[in-house]
Formats: C-alpha cells, sequence, structure tokens
DNA sequence: CTGAAAGCGCTTACAG
DNA sequence: CTGAAAGCGCTTACAG
C-alpha cells in the first residue's frame, strides 16, 4: 500500500542496503548514487517506517516518561523541558502518568518495555525495593526526575531541597521573623518532606529558635487554606511562614488576610517553586525558584548520554536553586 | 537475549502461533494448552515486543498527540485526560509541542505517521490547507481538540464558544452592567478570538448597548495587566469585564484594583476556563467552565471509536459549558 | 562503494 | 483446535 525502502531502490536502481545506507548516513556512498536514490525518495514522497526500523536495529528512538500527574503544573512545565530536549535529539516521548501509586508505576515500566523505549524518565515519591527491581528487570537507562534515590544506585536530575529550605529560612531569619512556621508536605515525601523540614528545623536550631512544622497531606491551595485556618484558630499567630510550593503560598496570603494579618508588616511568606502563580498574587510572593524546566530538560540530555554511552560527569546531578524576592517577604 | 514467543513456545510444548492466540485471545484454544502456554509465560517472565507486533499486525495501540504547549496549564490538563481514556482503551500516547508553529506541526504529523501511530489528536489555532493536506497524507484518523476546522472536515472536540461568550455577557448584563468591556483574544485566533467577540457582541447588540473590545495578543496574567493599565489609563473605566481565559481575569482583578475600583461593587469580572486558578484569588472569579479534561476524554473516546470503526453519532462533537459564579460578579 | 541475504519478533491467512 | 510458513519493512554483518 504505503511505498517501502523497497520500492525507492527499484525507483533509484540500486539495492535497499544502500537506500538504508543514505537514510542514514551510516556508510559512505557515492555521490551519483546518493543522488539517485535521494530524487527517488522525494518523488515518491517515501518515509521510513520507525516501527520496522526500531524491529531491526533495536533502537526505537523514544523515551518514556512516567510522572505523577501532567495536570499538575509543576509537572507540565517539567515534561516540557524534557520534550524540548528530546526534540533535539530527534527522540519522541511516551508520557504516561502514574498517581504515584507503586503498582501503575511498576505496570507502566512493563508496558514501556514492550514498547522498547530506549529508556525511562522518571519522577515519582518513593523509590522503593520493587521499584528497583522492575527498573533491572527492564534493562534500559532510567533517570530518576526530582526525585531521590535514598541509596543513589539510579542516575538523577534534583535539586537541593534541604539546602533550599535552609536557605528560605535564613532568609526570613534575617529579615527579623522568630516566631516562623513551616507548612510542610507529607513527613515521609523524599522531596517535599522530610528534607524540607530538616533545612528548616537546621536553619532555626542555628539561630537558637523553636522550629514550628505542620504538615499538609493535600499541597493544594485548598488543602493549604483548610490546614492554616485550623492552625491559625487554635494557636499562636506566626510572624514567618514558609511554605513547600508555590499554591500554599497563596494560600498562606489569603489566609493570613482572613486573619487580619497584613503581609508582609506583621507576617512574612517564603513559598517554593516559583511557578506562574507567584506574581498573580497580591501581594506578589517570595519564593525559592526551582528550575523545574531544567530539571525536565538535564533529565533528557542526561538521558541522551547514557543512550550513547557517551561519559557522564555526576551520577546525582543537583541542579542550583534560586530565590526569587517579591512583595510578600 | 531477552526470551521470545519463540522460547515460550518451546518451553509450553505449542507452535508459535498458538502462543500468540492465547496472548491476543484472538481465537479459541483448549484449556488445558492454554494452561501449559499461560504456564510457561510465567516461568520465563516473557512480554512480548511490541514492536514488532506493530510491525506484524500494522497497528501499534499508540495514538499521538500534537498541543501547543504542554506546560500551559489548560493544555496538560486536557492532555490528561487523554491519557486517562487511552489507558483504559490500552494505548499510549506519544506527546509533542508545536509551540503552534505551522511548520512544526507539519513535521509533527509526518513523524508520528513514520512511528506508525494509529491516530492523532491535534490541538492547534489555524487549521490551514497545507495541515488538511498532511493529514489526507498520513491516512490515519485525526481528531481535533478546542480546536475548530472552518469547514468542518475533520472530527472534533470543542466547546460552543460563541454561546459561551454571549451567555458570560448576558449575565453581566443582568447583574446591571452597562459599560462592559471584553478582553479578548487574538482576532484571528478560532477558539479564543473571533466566536468569543462575536458572542459578546451580539449579546450587546441584542440589548441595545455599545460594545468594548480589545485585544490582547499575550493571553497571560502579564499580558493582561499590561493591555488593562493602558486602557484605563486612556479611556472611561468599565463596569463590568470579561476575560477569555482565567488569568486574564485575575489580572483584571488585580488592574481594577490598583485603578481603586472594587470588584465586584464597581465592576464586575467573568473569566473563562474555571481552572484551580480561579479560586486562588480575591475576590474568587466567576468563570465559564470549561471541561477541559473532558474536552481530551471525549476526544481520545472519539479516537478509539474511529479506529475501531464503531459507529459516532456526531462528528463534530461539542461539549457544554457551564457557569461558577464566585464572588467577582 | 554496493548488493544479496539473513534476521529482528511478532501476526495471520492457509491447511488440516 | 493447532501448526508451518510467509510476511510486516527495515538494518546489518558479510562478501566482493
Amino acid at each position: 500500500m504505503s511505498v517501502t525502502i523497497y520500492d525507492v531502490a527499484r525507483e533509484a536502481g540500486v539495492s535497499m542496503a544502500t537506500v538504508s545506507r543514505v537514510l542514514n548516513g551510516t556508510a559512505v556512498v557515492k555521490e551519483d548514487t546518493k543522488r539517485k536514490v535521494v530524487d527517488a525518495i522525494a518523488k515518491l514522497g517515501y518515509r521510513p517506517n520507525a516501527v520496522a526500523r526500531g524491529l531491526a536495529s533495536k533502537r526505537t528512538k523514544t523515551i518514556g516518561i512516567i510522572v505523577p500527574d501532567v495536570s499538575s503544573p509543576f509537572v507540565a512545565e517539567m515534561v516540557r523541558g524534557m520534550e524540548d530536549i528530546a526534540t533535539m535529539y530527534a527522540y519522541q516521548i511516551i508520557l504516561s502518568n502514574s498517581d504515584a501509586q507503586a503498582d501503575r508505576e511498576i505496570d507502566l515500566i512493563g508496558t514501556m518495555w514492550e514498547k522498547q523505549v530506549d529508556g525511562i524518565l522518571f519522577m515519582g515519591n518513593q523509590v522503593t525495593a520493587e521499584l528497583l527491581k522492575a527498573f533491572e528487570q527492564a534493562q534500559i537507562p532510567v533517570v530518576l526526575c526530582a526525585t531521590v534515590d535514598p541509596d543513589g544506585r539510579i542516575p538523577s536530575v534534583n535539586i537541593d531541597s534541604e539546602k533550599a529550605a535552609y536557605d528560605a529560612t535564613q532568609f526570613l531569619l534575617k529579615h527579623g521573623c522568630t516566631r516562623t512556621l513551616l507548612l510542610g508536605g507529607p513527613a515521609d515525601h523524599p522531596v517535599v518532606g522530610a528534607p524540607r523540614e530538616k533545612g528548616y528545623r537546621d536553619a532555626l536550631a542555628k539561630a537558637g529558635l523553636q522550629p514550628r512544622v505542620v504538615n499538609c497531606h493535600n499541597l493544594t491551595y485548598e488543602g493549604g487554606l483548610e490546614v492554616l485556618k485550623q492552625e491559625f484558630a487554635t494557636h499562636p499567630l506566626p510572624d514567618g511562614i514558609i511554605t513547600v510550593n508555590d499554591e500554599l503560598g497563596v494560600a498562606a496570603i489569603h489566609a493570613c488576610s482572613d486573619a487580619g494579618l497584613q503581609v508582609p508588616e506583621q507576617v512574612k511568606v517564603m513559598a517554593f517553586d516559583n511557578t506562574r502563580l507567584a506574581s498573580m498574587v497580591r501581594p506578589e510572593l517570595s519564593t525559592v525558584a526551582q528550575p523545574i524546566y531544567d530539571i525536565g530538560a538535564v533529565s533528557m540530555r542526561f538521558m541522551t548520554k547514557l543512550i550513547h554511552d557517551e561519559p557522564v560527569d555526576e551520577f546525582s546531578v543537583v541542579l542550583p536553586h534560586d530565590m526569587t524576592v517579591r512583595r510578600s517577604t
């Protein structure tokens, strides 16, 4: 039905092998025959069948991406970074959502293996032993994105969450806050939970101040608002709040205003992520800028190196964070 | 290296054909031999090679998705809807960003064709003749998502933008606004531009009021803020604003507050999309709820019908919109 | 520099 | 109900 490499070969008066060679630039072809082939391709409007090519060459030029949920802004931006670099290297991506469910993650690794992806970019919460086993079985390169493997056995791209939280806290302390509160994530979360809490506590310990941590299981605006409303109703009001993402930061600002507190005069708010949301609230949110897009881009670049056996200087890449100071501090 | 269907056949003492049959449930197999095959599969940990299967069967069980930019919240949520339904039907998705550039769109269609996708879900701005030709050449089912083909030659899933804008305007008029302003998209945009403007104008015409349209080329918070600041500085202040997305809605609220106008007392603001952003601003944004997730989900379901030659009742699906009234009106 | 041929790992008529 | 064999459209040693 559709035109194959065989048709091109016949049209150009050469063998399929030769067509394949000019297609892939995999060997030197005489200029003259090359032209004949190129002409035949143009004439017939030939496009190689990537599936057949994948079967024969055992490389599909596709990368599997497993994320908790693309519809989250953080993830969406990271995925965009991945896709841009993939395009640059002529790879395509197969995207799947796991909702951070362990069994679904394992499932997806299997499906991607079946699809013969050349590598997997993985973002999740916990890197369990089971997951590790699934990666091992798949026998393809894996890069963890914004996801930490406690044992560091898998290549990964992250920011230093602990240091970032430490810096954010220090900033607040330096600006005179003494009764700070961390609106944190679930304690067992390897990115948004434990490390940020540790950074926060360390900074306070160093300053000889009392830490105060409120864990938030639903890291959304609504979740944050509810938790803070409860907290403000039952405990003394803080003069500084650190939140582990921008949505919670917006929630903090509104919760303060509901409680009759002026931001930043009476309480300063420092958030995380520097998503576009941060500048869409009044007062604009100061926030620790995470290079979200870059995490995706660097992960994908890392993957291409792994696939092509290029040397990599670092196994666990840590991207620098940055602080964007606006009006809320 | 890895275990193939041939290994399973030998282990189970049957032919490859039989293994293939139990794998695909494509023919009746005696219970006894079926069990032998299943056991062999389990024992060897066999997983079929989807690429080989794709080549042999000419169906890859993958759908190509072309969108302007996943990192936009609207698109990300739509993609999530697509992915969920794809999973339900055991399809995977290949995702690509076009940045709404015509040449890139054409390119991507070609690449997806090479990958032998079973169908393409397409979201873009203009459906040009060139694009139509590319779809035709690819000879695979295409569904347009939140994208209109003026000639209605391609299956599509949309909302009725014109009617939605009409309804939104009517709502404002009914609540006493007489000096309304539409913060619209680029005039040539087939979803966010012309139809919404028409709906707005029609509603005003019916009420015998003067329309006032400000086109915004950069449909972001910053873009909206800038345009409105300019507008407010040089023209009389409105008492009602309709914006074509939520970001612009937030911009409108802040622009009003900067101009010393109380929302909703002095000016009412009605936005579009009902993204999560709408409830993260004070006062909370009234907005026309577009079933974004559903556009994705319905598109994908539509695609599965097309692929399996199931009957479809509608060629151009129009999803109902809804109005979520909050505090800004 | 180029060709003939095997092979990638499946599915699918075709027989029986 | 099951098997033998061709074929899907490429790539890749192997020769020359």
